[in-house]
RNA sequence: GGAAGAGUGGCAGAGCUGGUUUAAUGCACCGGUCUUGAAAACCGGCGUGGGUAACACCACCGGGGGUUCGAAUCCCUCCUCUUCCGCCA
């Protein structure tokens, strides 16, 4: 959520980064409405502050003339009371009624773009930043797409996940079973090293959760539901883990704040069909290693790139061929100024995979979930926050299984044996 | 799931027979005096949000609602914690 002052004193910023995401006119000429909105809200807000000022006045009066025995003086002055509370409620309701316009305008706006984010409408505008990894390795001939390797060395089971569950809900078993451990342990291993303090988090959160985070109100139909404890399972780690800083005031001694978090991703994907969903491409549940990472409002650029690094690293490590992308204003998710995705060379499916995208949502979310920090002047401010996948685990395995795919199995990359313990799948 | 008790400012801890307490006091923390320096002592400050040029002022004593002229204090409801019982990895 953008702060009103942003708004106010900003303004010409605000639309010009709003331009970029090629949103509706409408929702820029929402910027003056909530302006005047706001003004509306602090003049009722005094109204109604001066009401309750003397009725609080009379009240202590009241109390003052029971004590010294003047009952029917205190009498009168409780009928003018009496007369106060009707103005007090309708300032009251009228107030309330304000401010959830005001939320609910303020909801709509997203965040806006840094300087560096092209102007574009989708993908398609997405600025290419780095190559890795080419020209593409060459297949061998009759090189399968990942969902028939699995079949052909029996890892992954869709079909058992149908009867299980449902689609999108495969079993991975034996080898399979083992690569997504060891490919959890590896990226968490290489958070750590890399200063990440691990979590381990609930996978279901409560209603303020969802919408410190901005799942809530807009992505409500992609979350799983549990009506009966009105908990939500997580659709990322960025949920409980960014909420644990929820409603905190820091020193700015605290920073870097550095966690990361494995779990396992739940994701309704209401209304995706197609090649989109075939396999592993796309699931309701899926594991991914999340991280984390809030900061000083001067570093967090900084700690972007950092983080782009980081990722990088994992996906050499893996010796996949990847691409970073710079999202262009319309591609860029609502709650972030500045994102990087990194997609997977898919070989046999000849696409590019979304496996991670890195975000800088400076204090959009901060604003949302109240997590400021003191500066030395004693004032509180809006910290920073970023997060970015590290990595999400069905796309890399997908990937992995093709691009290292031989006539006799599958590969494993160096780094990743000491933790399958095999070097091949066959 | 059942019963009882409890949730107060960073921590501890009063207030809870409703009105000079619309949050005492102690510790911690910050500034000052004193000191060669430090400690101690003393003086002052010390929550969040709204509002103001700055004051004033307003809201917040787990969340929400209610009674009352007035609620941390009474009532309802939800949440959490503690103890006991039940169930159970």
């Amino acid at each position: 959520m953008l702060e009103i002052s942003t708004i106010r004193e900003h303004k010409d910023r605000v639309v010009e980064g709003l331009k970029k995401r090629n949103v509706d006119t409408t929702l820029l000429e929402l910027l003056d409405t909530i302006v005047t909105t706001d003004d509306l809200r602090k003049s009722t807000q005094t109204t109604l502050d001066n009401l309750l000022s003397q009725s609080n006045k009379m009240a202590s009066e009241i109390g003052q003339l029971f004590k010294s025995g003047k009952t029917q003086e205190a009498d009168t002055l409780k009928g003018k009371v009496t007369e106060l509370k009707d103005d007090i409620k309708e300032y009251e309701n009228k107030l309330r009624s304000i401010k959830e316009s005001l939320d609910d305008m303020l909801l709509q706006i997203p965040n806006v773009p840094h300087s560096s984010v092209p102007a574009g409408k989708g993908a398609e505008d997405n600025e290419v930043y780095k190559n890795w990894g080419q020209p593409f390795p060459q297949l061998m001939d009759g090189a399968l797409p990942h969902w028939e390797l699995a079949e052909k060395y029996n890892i992954i089971s869709f079909k058992d996940g149908v009867k299980l569950t449902g689609s999108g809900f495969p079993v991975y078993k034996g080898k399979g079973a083992r690569l997504q451990r060891a490919l959890i342990n590896f990226f968490l291993d290489e958070a750590s090293k890399a200063g990440f303090n691990e979590i381990q988090p609930p996978l279901m959160v409560n209603k303020d959760s969802a919408r410190a985070t901005g799942q809530l109100p807009d992505k409500e139909g992609q979350m799983y539901y549990v009506e009966k404890d009105d908990f939500y399972l997580i659709p990322t780690a960025e949920v409980p883990v960014t909420n644990l800083y929820r409603d905190v005031i820091l020193q700015k001694s605290d920073f870097p704040i550095k966690l990361t978090g494995y779990t396992p991703c739940f994701r309704r994907e209401a209304g995706s069909y197609g090649s989109d969903v075939k396999g592993l491409n796309r699931l309701h549940q899926f594991d991914k290693v999340e991280i984390v990472w809030m900061d000083l409002p001067d570093h967090s650029y900084d700690v972007l790139m950092e983080m782009l690094k980081h990722v990088e690293g994992l996906l050499e490590k893996l010796e996949l061929p990847y691409r970073i992308l710079r999202l262009c204003g319309g591609d860029t998710g609502f709650n972030s100024a500045l994102t990087f995705d990194f997609e997977t060379w898919s070989a046999a499916q000849e696409r590019w995979l979304e496996v991670s995208s890195v975000s800088n949502f400076e204090t959009f979310q901060a604003n949302r979930m109240h997590l400021r920090f003191k500066d030395e002047d004693g004032k509180t401010r809006l910290a920073h926050t970023l997060n970015g996948s590290a990595l999400a685990l069905a796309r890399i395995v997908a990937t992995l299984l093709e691009n290292h795919q031989t006539p006799s199995g599958i590969k494993i990359p160096k780094a990743l044996v000491p933790y399958t313990g095999f070097d091949f799948i066959n």
